[in-house]
DNA sequence: TATAGTCTTTCACATATGTTTTATTTGGAT
DNA sequence: ATCCAAATAAAACATATGTGAAAGACTATA
């Protein structure tokens, strides 16, 4: 258990400092919060619905997925979780962990006890805000999902998410030009669209057919960013993200 | 703008100290927080998508909607609101509304300022801590959501949401024996699961021929709540009610 | 009590997406 | 290099759900 948290290390502290901006005393007191660093392999579980954890995980690096299951054994994809995600902040408050998170690709993961966010918290009322504006974030993203996934179809269900993560990975530095990695698998991808392999299939021939889209190995590249967003019906507007470099 | 504040008259009060319970001056402080109350017809936005509101509204009675709609037009409602939710306390840290609220039915409506709401948070962290859970439980709501409309079809998808509604309303004291008020229309069930008002009365001539539901005009009677539970596979944790009365 | 406007119900038909199965390709491990 | 498992691709067929239209049934209100 030590502290590898520096300033542009921890994509949380660049993360809030995008929304205001922290005095020393809560840039340090983030920076010495204990937090035990832990590699994690491809699809395994990080924790899972069920359980009444005591500590919440901050994704460092790597690709992961909040997800939960039918009783009849399908899953959903709630939302994807990139680098600088607490994807189970709400166990802070929450006892009962009412989804499963897994990993998507190795990830490299920060546990940090409740203990010691109560206890920051206590002391800096603005990180509270901040923490508690990071999950209002994840619910405005659960919206557009439900609506995505409720409303849209095939081509325009699939241009969303895409935009969504290219948008999200731009604004924690891990886009290039217009390129990115995506370890997402097309069994993933129809987990979160609430489609089959198959149909993801479909949809993905036809979008790298129009030119929409390059996407092999793991590597996403999008030529024409204007067109997928339009055909996405995509308007960043919901990621409430402060530096809107990212809506270009 | 008076205060009708009273305990038991207040829904948003009953459900927190459901949670723990309030000091005399907390619960003073949530008696005297300065309301404006209106009464809204139904089939009227209270809030829309784009605004930047300077207050949240608490709903006192009456059915409401929080939805969305895509570019094209089409409208998806991610939630029902009933008496004692705050569906757009988010606004208290994002400043652009993401979605709109409609009424459902005839509403009484609790508008409180911002500045009364940060005001009574920065006194008392303990109702920041309710406050804050309110929304992660709105968010879990989501996350279920997204599931129902994801993997879920016909008859299972409805089940879920009937399922929901009562164990929300038996929380607030909405339903008697297995039965309450639901003046949802089959259109609006239809924004709600990403149907068509069409499959929506199908899959409820089908649930009645099953004896599942009585549903007709605006009154819901659910006369083997084990099976509908059972069709929904509906399990309420994700509701994160203290008291568990709703779950038998 | 009449009227208009919603809601609900049905029908016939169209289609997006699911199912099953069988290649083919890809990317690590050995 | 070789091999294995997983991921992608493709085809043929099945079905849940959408579309468009029209006829009842309510409900509010004039």
């Amino acid at each position: 258990m030590h502290s590898p948290f520096h300033p542009d290390y921890n994509p949380m502290i660049r993360r809030m400092q995008s929304v205001f901006t922290l005095t020393d005393d809560e840039r340090q007191a983030l920076q010495s919060l204990p937090m035990q660093v832990q590699v994690i392999k491809a699809d395994q579980d990080i924790v899972r619905e069920g359980d009444r954890p005591s500590r919440s995980c901050l994704l460092l690096s790597g690709f992961a997925c909040t997800y939960k299951v039918t009783a009849q054994g399908k899953r959903q994809i709630v939302s994807f979780n990139i680098p600088g995600d607490i994807p189970d902040l709400q166990s802070l408050h929450l006892k009962v962990l009412d989804n499963s998170i897994g990993t998507i690709s190795t990830c490299r993961v920060g546990f940090i006890t409740h203990e010691a966010l109560w206890d920051l918290c206590t002391r800096y009322p603005r990180i509270t805000a901040a923490f508690w504006r990071e999950t209002l974030i994840d619910a405005s993203i659960f919206r557009e999902w439900v609506l995505n996934v409720g409303r849209r179809e095939g081509v325009s269900r699939m241009a969303h998410v895409l935009c969504e993560l290219m948008v999200r990975l731009r604004a924690v530095g891990l886009v290039e030009n217009h390129a990115c990695d995506l370890p997402i698998t097309q069994g993933e991808f129809a987990d979160a669209l609430g489609f089959t392999t198959v149909h993801v299939n479909r949809v993905l021939q036809q979008m790298r057919t129009e030119g929409l889209i390059e996407l092999s190995g793991e590597r996403l590249n999008v030529p024409d960013w204007e067109k997928l967003k339009q055909l996405g019906e995509f308007d960043p507007t919901y990621l409430h993200l402060e530096t809107d470099q990212a809506a270009a």
